[in-house]
DNA sequence: GTAGCCAGTTTCGTTGCGGTAACCGGCATA
DNA sequence: TATGCCGGTTACCGCAACGAAACTGGCTAC
């Protein structure tokens, strides 16, 4: 019983981590990570929903992940990019993305078995 | 539409991480990262229930991330402990903890404003 | 005038994770 | 006899994430 209770409050908060415990945000970080898109350019690749991709990314722009530029042209058109912010995700999700890749094989092994 | 369909197929299955992307997984790990620890060291300071934190552990052990051992002593003793396997998933996970003690202030001002 | 494009919104329903509370079985202590 | 400890199990429940399908609105092209 030697563990601080509050071992995890300044590292792994309520959740694994802002808004990277979920299904969709670091696939749109990961597709955003070449420049901006589209609506229409996130919706086909992820395979997602509008209604799921919509609330993603607002949930996104509201942590200042990454920003929301609507063109008043016609048909409409919307960019969304990465901040600075987001783009400092890029890297530890790299290190998770690593490590999936390395041992992803394993755990299935594992799983199997 | 340039994004290959399949960009995630090799680095972000379905769920974002093999048990990364669930609440306890990555702070169990945490916990077991100095050595075996006990049902009851587990329950404590992670302040979990029972049910959820045998059912992590159960999938844990599963995945080849933990491994249970069960002391015929009385009251009954059971450690649990990390696989080389499960060591290996410390390294970017302190890449995650850093990102989140680095960033987090700026993420909760964005959410304010 | 009708059809299509883009970026959504709305409604409704499903699924699954996590939580609460009660209970269990063997042993030890009072 | 009963009470507590340890490591669970079981039944039940709520909520948030996720998904399918239909609809909207402004503009353009046919």
């Amino acid at each position: 019983m030697t563990l601080d209770p509050d071992l995890f409050s300044d590292c792994l908060p309520g959740r694994p981590l802002i808004r990277i415990g979920d299904k969709w945000t670091t696939k749109i970080i990961v597709c955003l990570r070449d420049g901006p898109r589209r609506f229409g350019e996130l919706i086909v690749p992820l395979r997602i929903t509008a209604k799921v991709l919509t609330e993603s990314l607002r949930a996104m722009e509201r942590d200042g992940l990454i920003t929301r530029t609507a063109y008043d042209t016609n048909p409409p058109r919307v960019e969304y990019a990465l901040t600075p912010l987001g783009r400092t995700l890029l890297e530890p999700l790299a290190a998770i993305c690593a490590w999936t890749a390395a041992h992803q094989p394993a755990v299935l092994e594992a799983r199997a078995t």
